[in-house]
DNA sequence: CATTATAGTTCGCAAAGCTAATTAGTGTCA
DNA sequence: TGACACTAATTAGCTTTGCGAACTATAATG
């Protein structure tokens, strides 16, 4: 166990979002640049997402990814196109379409996981456990951040 | 002041980086999301840089920004189009060009900021100090993250 | 002087995002 | 039943951002 201890009697949240705009912003943009050729880190997220909540409508996938359904449906057509993922309409609604991973696309989610976040654990590997223990817990917040109504 | 305690003996790297990434790859959408018309997140990423490190050059711009030399030169071209940013030819080397954020740039990035982070911080003030402690800190060590060589 | 190295730019491409408009299928209710 | 409204997803067209490759202009070096 380990105590990480902070002064909280003066946190000025616009200060802090304006720091962790920028903080992740550029995370994100250099995860971007690590993207395997042939698996965009947006596919990537909606491919694990599928395979994460399970079968889910186009419409599920959009809420969960943050997106708007045209961005989707091109992410989805792309991963059916390469066989990552298989499309079903649905027999009592005809207007929804189903979406889940193939047996191909766990397979190559479970392949490239390790070298997707080389990048990020490479980097996570050299810092102190305090830290890493900060991570962990910012990493469950932004979570919350972003799930808490669109 | 607050304590956050939290176990460290078996954080899993290859686990928080995976968890790490879909939270900032999923914010950082969110974030672009809020862009205000007129000015992009990439546009205020490097303007605000641009702003904070001072008159700098091109190159160095791409090396904070994470951003490759053509990238950058668009994104500067539109600052000086809207006259937020000047650049000006290094007399001792003119290959070299030096930015820096006009009267009205500083203005726009002032009047702006408040509202540019309002998502962000709206959703951030709904958090215990506990957690907003946690995200200060990893807003410290996301940038550490990024920074350390390329 | 010729060569090599460096700072930025231009060009052409692809990915990812959006809005607006469209298509196809459901539901409602007069 | 038949017209109308609603919903899920798609298509079309546009913008921004990012890249690599090739190029220009300038400096440095032998």
């Amino acid at each position: 166990m380990a105590s990480v201890t902070t002064t909280i009697a003066s946190i000025d949240t616009a200060e802090l979002a304006s720091r962790l705009r920028l903080g992740v912003t550029r995370l994100a943009r250099k995860l971007r640049q690590q993207a395997e050729p042939g698996i965009t880190p947006s596919l990537l997220s909606a491919l694990s997402t599928i395979e994460r909540v399970g079968p889910l409508t186009i419409g599920d996938l959009c809420a969960v990814e943050q997106v708007q359904p045209p961005t989707m449906t091109r992410l989805v057509a792309s991963l059916v196109e390469t066989g990552l993922v298989e499309r079903s309409v649905d027999p009592d609604d005809r207007r929804v379409a189903w979406v889940r991973v193939t047996p191909s696309g766990a397979r190559s989610l479970a392949q490239t996981r390790k070298r997707k976040e080389a990048y990020l654990a490479k980097r996570l590997r050299r810092l102190e456990p305090d830290r890493l223990a900060v991570l962990e817990e910012a990493a469950a917040i932004l979570d919350e951040l972003v799930e808490g109504e669109s």
